[in-house]
DNA sequence: TGATTGTTGATTGTCAACAATATGCAATAA
DNA sequence: TTATTGCATATTGTTGACAATCAACAATCA
């Protein structure tokens, strides 16, 4: 019995499933774009391509449904969910709500772990940033916040934020590029993990919250902008 | 084609299919107790009871997993998912945090309908208190709640808001009819109203939050007490 | 007697087939 | 020429069958 690695192949094989391999692997594709907004997924193309039968693929249909990635209609086929402006509105308000929430609890436990953690991704988005990387700019940002909620502890928490992000990721997408957007979000990155090594609560939950609002300003002034309508 | 109806046999017929009805009367069960925490579902047994074919269940375990409210475990069956002490206190937090979003947002714009509507409700509470009704008072609390997050106006809050209620129906059931409970929560359901009404969006938020938190240290304690573990 | 092996039956995982529905195109009528 | 009807095809919804896995029990061994 291989019990060396992280996790032996027959521990692998009894937990994973077809329908959550197919789950994931339609998230991925989901998430980078290869199924945009508004696509169809055809599933006997689909199966045939994943090599599955359409039993595990309508699994994790549903459970991609439920998941807010994709929505149905009855005898015409699955859809990747389109989110508009106003429903990314209410994304972002949530999302900052709950953020405040996290940096709040982390503020009051501060693990050392977490803390170097963020302050080493801290200076990741610095670098980017000081190379004009927009993409690995936008990942270490999404990083940055990711780690920060899993940070305070609550892993309920986490999930739903992380559903969030997921579904953020259905808005029309933005170009990351911009050097405008660049300075102002790092300065802020820096200044709430100040607020929460200094254990001020209070004002790290503000101050997040601001930073999340400002993100769903300006994410929300550019669609406008591409499209007025 | 009958259009006099909401909505007609037809268009219902387009809208429902299997999963979905699935789906819904599993929850159902799951939230009124037919099914407990920690309870195995048959697939074949519970199939024949629906009368339908286990794909269409397969399928709607695969939704309600994704929701929070079953766990699989491959080979092995679908339980319904048990939720200890630790995982609801970080379900309260989450819940309390939506909570006050939710009234802040609501104190910003209080929409008369919706102010009427929970006015109603305080009254029906009170009803149920001065007869000291535990099970209605208790469904009122819901409602109440319920309303008040829906008022917000934002969807994407109101269903995060209510899938934690769901989650939170599986943590161990308590006893609603405790006489203790019921006069101070109902004084802060009238305190927070009141702040909505006023306007005054920051208290509002405060009182609900600490109304939630309150209810969580209730709960706990109780739990706590019933099984010291 | 306790541990191990073998067998059986129940259940879960997946697939393929059939029924039902929707869509697109051609033929027909006005 | 436009609108309507009919037909064929593709796709979705569901079912039943088969393969794989697990758990329980009986038989055997040390």
């Amino acid at each position: 019995m291989d019990t060396t690695s992280p996790e032996s192949p027959i521990a692998m094989l009894q937990r994973l499933s077809l329908p959550g391999l197919v789950t994931a692997e339609l998230e991925r594709m989901i998430l980078d774009g290869s199924l945009l907004p508004g696509d169809k997924l055809n599933e006997m193309a689909l199966a045939e391509r994943l090599g599955v039968s359409r039993g595990p693929l309508r699994e994790a249909f549903r459970a991609l449904e439920e998941a807010g990635l994709l929505r149905q209609e009855k005898n015409r086929g699955v859809f990747v969910r389109e989110i508009g402006a106003e429903e990314a509105a209410e994304i972002f308000d949530v999302r900052a709500s709950l953020e405040a929430l996290a940096a709040r609890q982390l503020a009051a436990t501060r693990p050392p772990a977490a803390i170097a953690h963020l302050q080493q991704l801290l200076g990741e988005l610095a670098d980017a940033h000081a190379q004009a990387d927009g993409d690995r700019y936008h990942a270490l940002n999404l990083k940055f916040h990711d780690t920060l909620v899993a940070a305070a502890g609550n892993r309920t928490l986490s999930a739903l934020y992380r559903r969030l992000v997921k579904q953020i990721g259905l808005f029309r997408r933005l170009n990351h590029r911009d050097p405008a957007v660049l300075g102002t979000s790092l300065d802020e990155h820096g200044r709430i993990l100040a607020l929460i090594i200094a254990g001020d609560s209070a004002a790290a939950a503000v101050a997040i919250e601001r930073h999340a609002l400002d993100s769903k300003a300006r994410m929300l002034a550019r669609a406008h902008a591409s499209h007025p309508a």
